[in-house]
DNA sequence: CTTTCAACTGTAATCGTTTACAACTATCAT
DNA sequence: ATGATAGTTGTAAACGATTACAGTTGAAAG
């Protein structure tokens, strides 16, 4: 493999006239950049970037920390931040936790040994203190999933307004017993849109009715739970709330196969507007998250931090948007 | 930040001494590595993987290019590969390239350059020439979707056999005229599905029918589109083929507006078994593709290759296996 | 003819490690 | 006492680039 040693040799200049010439410095003669030119093509040269990037102590990569990618909202947002940093010449590396801590510390250890230079987490199982010192020296985002208190900068929708939003329009829709699916209390999402539901009901003067909230993930096979035990139910619920679209098709799923029928007997509201939600039958009305701008997004706050270490922490809210399907039963007449 | 000199100065050895402790090798005083050891956690000293990387001339990353993970069929391999990578000590890149050959061109320039040890194509933008050459000089591996004649090792399933199979599966249960959607000559697996489709026919005694067969590709909207088309012939066939199932739903959803209720009016098989065939309504039938397989045989065979580039290439093909749901209508008493 | 300066190019240090080799010490057999 | 040997440790040269600095050249200005 030729190095710049050999492409100096055979053009018959330095190291540094080939290195000025491969960055394109404007300080050579033309006759020598040209005499470089046709030694690279020559050798097939390809420069080692290791050697640049150890000179210049920066990799030009960003590790990206994700539960899964199975769920296609982690990959939309993934695809935000991917052409982002391929626009600004950064390549993106990624680390599938699955939630596990020890396997995100490996990862992340990446970051400490340098190999990246920065890292957007997308979803983590530390704390706020150790999120928030590790931030302190490594450029860091934190984005869709935050960790409350945690000092670093943030981008989101309002979990709590979109949830607020979507109960609301059941409730002018004329529902009044609405379930609610969700993670339970370790998400901060999964708080913040409880909150949001809550408020909504005591809005339209209704009591949270506890027997009606299930904590069950954000998974197709935690709606099946959810609908098991919805069933169980003296009567059914007017609609269901999930905070997935996974668990909303999971619960349609399984109230389809005891013969209920969604939008008719029932309605569903799912979260996030992935494809499913669209593709389903019914098709889902949900909440929509821009998940490509959030992966944008996130990687312009990197960047800033990558070039600015101590630059202020941005703390970005993006807008939700309520996508109605066939899915949620509508008032007809006002 | 502190590099191995701050370390060997505080412990008062040298830097090689210091190296030695850091990879573990045994001919180390104890005295010394207790030395080093404390002098590494005051200092709380985290070497520089860069400069290991740069002497050692290995990046211990290895690049995956993959045209969408939008797409759960790729995430699931993806993760087989990323899992056996890891439990090798690799890091995995991903380069998504929509299927753009610019694109694809920029992300393997990383292999040129050094920044990764090897790579696995999921699926490539480049003919067999072009990949010959590349992977004589660079450990590569192809999985998935194939490029016929090109010189690497390669992973997949057996795709005439997969739709003999799958076809036959059909015929067996009474139906007769099968149309068959796919993505066109452009894919090496789609022109191996196609040849499977035709054999089964032809052993069945029916001649293929042109009219029969649509080339639209491997997406949802691709398979609402050859549902338009469908609605077009004079009558609608027994049964649909689609080689993903993605495809599948795509054309199921589109009849379901038109009224045609899937098993009852007309079959469909899908291909791959994501998660969307278990989940939808109704749920599909459809070849299930071993991903975690895939990904993790293909990430075997790059290993190998790493470690020696002149090893012999291996092909690999993997057992796919039918499974059967409510979206095909079976022949009660046969 | 000297001086000055801009334009170009080369030398060598540097980034943070690893590692070949040399060197030192202590032990032990001769 | 000598030499050999094994066990430690240090020195310095890599790895492949970038870049501060110094040096060379030639043309223009005086």
């Amino acid at each position: 493999m030729a190095t710049i040693k050999d492409v100096a040799r055979l053009a018959g200049v330095s190291v540094a006239t080939v290195s000025r010439v491969l960055n394109a410095y404007d300080n050579v003669r033309p006759e020598t950049v040209a005499l470089v030119r046709k030694a690279i093509a020559q050798l097939d040269y390809q420069p080692n970037f290791l050697g640049r990037t150890l000179r210049r102590l920066e990799t030009m990569k960003i590790l990206v920390v994700v539960p899964t990618i199975s769920n296609q909202f982690y990959s939309r947002v993934l695809k935000g931040i991917q052409l982002a940093a391929q626009a600004a010449g950064y390549h993106t590396m990624l680390a599938i936790t699955n939630s596990d801590a020890e396997i995100e510390q490996e990862h992340i250890g990446m970051a400490r040994r340098k190999l990246v230079d920065g890292v957007i987490f997308l979803h983590t199982t530390m704390k706020a203190a150790a999120l928030t010192e590790f931030a302190a020296s490594c450029p860091a985002v934190s984005a869709c999933e935050l960790v409350e208190e945690a000092a670093l900068p943030t981008v989101s929708i309002d979990d709590f307004r979109a949830a607020l939003d979507g109960v609301r329009f059941l409730l002018e829709n004329g529902h009044r017993r609405i379930a609610f699916v969700s993670a339970g209390g370790l998400y901060n999402s999964s708080r913040c849109r409880r909150m949001g539901y809550e408020r909504a009901l005591r809005e339209a003067g209704i009591e949270p009715d506890e027997s009606l909230i299930f904590d069950e993930g954000f998974t197709f096979n935690a709606g099946k739970r959810a609908a098991g035990r919805l069933l169980m139910l003296d009567r059914l619920p007017d609609a269901v709330f999930a905070t997935s679209d996974s668990t909303a098709i999971g619960v349609i799923s399984a109230l389809a196969q005891r013969g209920i029928r969604v939008c008719d007997d029932i309605s569903v509201m799912g979260f996030d507007n992935n494809q499913i939600a669209e593709y389903y039958l019914p098709p889902l009305t949900t909440i929509s998250q821009p998940q490509f701008d959030i992966g944008h997004k996130a990687f312009e706050l990197l960047h800033d931090k990558i070039n600015d270490l101590s630059c202020e922490d941005r703390h970005i809210l993006l807008p939700h948007r309520l996508e109605y399907r066939s899915s949620v039963k509508i008032r007809q007449n006002p």
